[in-house]
DNA sequence: ATTGTTTCTTGAAGTAGTTCAAGTTTTTTG
DNA sequence: CAAAAAACTTGAACTACTTCAAGAAACAAT
């Protein structure tokens, strides 16, 4: 039934045929609408998203009110405010779906429960948490060593088809530079 | 005996008595001089440090063969290249004491039979790789949103007696901008 | 104490990117 | 298929930072 996330959690770990029905049967599939939010800035997290289809984004409004992108979860990615979940303090984020998309929610209870009745998942979660961040330090690394238009060279080299996805002005800001200046890159005039 | 560990991890999880002198017999303690390291650009990470006094830092050699500060790891920090340590590749990254620095190293065989034999700290890993990954959304956030000097206060009023500890121009690095630049900031003329 | 090494400072010149404003194209929606 | 909304483009003026080069200060080691 949720054969995206079951899947997903079989490359870390093996569960029982009992706990994939455990799994199963506490897990609810949502469907959240292109532009909606599932996380405002001033919120606090309580609620954990795996995608399994679609896209969500990270973004802030920064001071001059222009939104800037964090990060992109598509397929195969959990997203959540970690800090404000866990710190049960205000998010500075917004959390949106950038297409119409699917997920998988958990809020903060049943998630706890979940990994009562199967304390596997916390090595699942543990594992991945840590090869997220892991990518989170090579994205501060690109972001500190290479020039705007080399971003986004290698961004697109890495994810051709996730380029053609999203509106570029989206992309540009996760990438740290300007609307205008993406523009300049993609025709050349840079 | 490891009593820094030992009450990091008790923050978050309980031991039974058992189980803290499994983990009393299998972690060394190690020291490290200052400017020493444990990790070089192309070396695979199978080690993880745990910074029980002094301080590592993460940094890379750019194009221009300045480096470049990307993480500090002070008491109660774990450090490791974590993409590097779970997919067995060459880490872009050095880590290097940047005083003398006492650490509790585990290297991944026993890393992974402790898990064996103390499930439960999976949960502990989960949960502060987790609050690391939420801080490092924190810290891209302040990078896209704040000018040089923003960066710069708000670090020294979040860190005051780090600031004193460390070469500043490390601390401008992290922050990504010059040494230069950091020397303008600090006089007042900028 | 003296020498070498590391870190910090200063100013002048340069540049990779931003900002603004306006127009154009593309996509979405009733 | 119109009309509205969203996304993209363009050029000109600007600026927050970098780079370079050289000297000064602080620190460490014999």
């Amino acid at each position: 039934m949720h054969a995206v996330l079951l899947e997903h959690i079989q490359k870390f770990i093996t569960l029982e045929p009992s706990e994939k029905a455990i799994l199963d049967s506490s897990l609810i599939l949502s469907k959240i609408k292109k532009k909606e939010h599932v996380l405002r800035e001033g919120e606090i997290a309580n609620t954990m998203y795996f995608v399994t289809k679609g896209c969500f984004r990270q973004y802030i409004i920064n001071t001059k009110g222009t939104e800037q992108t964090l990060q992109f979860a598509i397929e195969n990615w959990w997203i959540t405010d970690y800090l404000s979940y866990h710190n049960h303090v205000p998010s500075h984020f917004y959390i949106q779906a950038i297409e119409d998309t699917e997920v998988i929610a958990i809020e903060k209870k049943s998630f706890e429960s979940l990994l009562l009745q199967i304390p596997k998942l916390e090595r699942y979660f543990r594992i991945i948490s840590q090869k997220t961040f892991g990518a989170s330090q090579m994205r501060i690394k690109f972001l500190f060593t290479m020039s705007a238009e080399e971003r986004y060279r290698h961004f697109k080299n890495v994810n051709p088809d996730f380029v053609q996805r999203i509106p570029q002005y989206m992309l540009a800001s996760y990438l740290d530079f300007s609307a205008e200046f993406m523009s300049k890159i993609r025709v050349g005039k840079v």
